[in-house]
DNA sequence: TGCAAAATCACCCGAAAGTATTACCGGAAA
DNA sequence: TTTCCGGTAATACTTTCGGGTGATTTTGCA
C-alpha cells in the first residue's frame, strides 16, 4: 500500500482544512468583520469545525462491532408434539421429561442429578414409562417416542 | 428512563459548549484581541471545536452491528446417509449393522440372535462402536447416529 | 377440603449392558 | 511374508437397568 493510499483520509482532511481557511480568510476580507459581529463569526467557525470534527471521527475511526448471534435451526423445525399420541399414552409431565433425557442418551443416574431427585425416583418413572408405552427397554421407549413424535 | 438520562450526552455537550463560550469571551476581554492576532485566535477555536466534534462523534456513535448466524444441526426428516460423517467415524460394515439394530431398540442378545453370532461378539462390536463414536452408552450412540444421519 | 393422581424415595434381585483383556482366523496391504 | 485389520469369541468382572413392591409426600381438581 502506498503512502498516499495509507494516509488518504488525513490528506483529504488537510486539503479540506486548507480550503476552509482560505474561504474564511476571503469572507473576513470581503465583509470586514466588525467587532460587534465577532461573536457571530466565532460561533459560525465553532459550528463548522465541530461538524468537521464529527465527520473526521466517522471517517477515521474503525467501526466498533457489536456481535449479534442468531441461532438458526436447519432441519426439523417442523417438530410438533403429537398431542393425540401423547394423550393416548397418558404420560405425566415428569415422565415425559425423563423420556426426553433418556432420548439424549443420559443414564438414570445422570437424569436423577439433572432433575435433582434420587436415582430410585428415576427408576420408578422409567418403569412407569415402559409400562405405559408397552416396551421393555429405554432404547425401545426412545425409538417409539421419536416415531410417535412425542419427543423431538 | 427519564428525560435526563436519555439526553445525557446532549445536555453534557450543551453545558461544555456554554462553558467554552464563556471561556472564550473571557479570553477575548482579557487580552483584547488585536486584528493581527485574529487568525491565531480563530485557529485555536477551530482546533478546539474540531476536537469537540471528534469527542462528540465518539460519544454519540452507535456501534455497527455484526450478525453471526450459527447453524444448529438437528434431525432431518428425509434420510440420506451422510457419507462424510460415516467415513469420518470409520465404522465397519458389521458395526454399522449392529448400531442400526441398537437403534431399533434390540437388546444385545436379540442382536446376537439376529446376526447368528454370540452375545460376546455383539458386546465387542458395541464397545468398538462406542469407542469410535466417543460415547459411553448405546442410547448416546443411537442419538449421535441419528443426528449425524448415519442411521435413519 | 378431601381425594386421586403424580411425584418422591427405598430396598431387593436378577438381567442386561458395558469394560478389559486375550485370542484366533482370514484376507488385504506393505 | 509379515503385518495389520475386521470379525469372531471367550472369560471375568463392574455397573447400570429394569421388575416388583411398598410407602410417604405433593398437588391439582372437584
Amino acid at each position: 500500500m502506498s503512502f498516499l493510499a495509507r494516509n488518504k483520509q488525513i490528506i483529504l482532511y488537510g486539503i479540506a482544512l486548507a480550503l476552509f481557511l482560505f474561504l474564511l480568510k476571503w469572507l473576513e476580507m470581503r465583509y470586514v468583520v466588525a467587532d460587534e459581529e465577532l461573536d457571530v463569526y466565532i460561533g459560525i467557525i465553532a459550528l463548522i469545525f465541530t461538524g468537521l470534527g464529527i465527520w473526521l471521527a466517522y471517517k477515521l475511526r474503525k467501526p466498533a462491532l457489536q456481535t449479534v448471534v442468531i441461532e438458526k435451526e436447519v432441519y426439523r423445525s417442523d417438530f410438533t408434539l403429537n398431542e393425540t399420541e401423547a394423550k393416548r399414552l397418558n404420560l405425566s409431565k415428569r415422565e415425559l421429561e425423563v423420556l426426553q433425557l433418556m432420548a439424549e442418551g443420559l443414564s438414570n443416574q445422570e437424569i436423577a442429578e439433572k432433575l435433582f431427585v434420587s436415582l430410585n425416583t428415576i427408576k420408578t418413572h422409567s418403569a412407569q414409562i415402559f409400562e405405559k408405552m408397552e416396551v421393555k427397554r429405554r432404547t425401545q421407549a426412545v425409538e417409539m417416542g421419536k416415531r410417535l413424535s412425542i419427543i423431538p
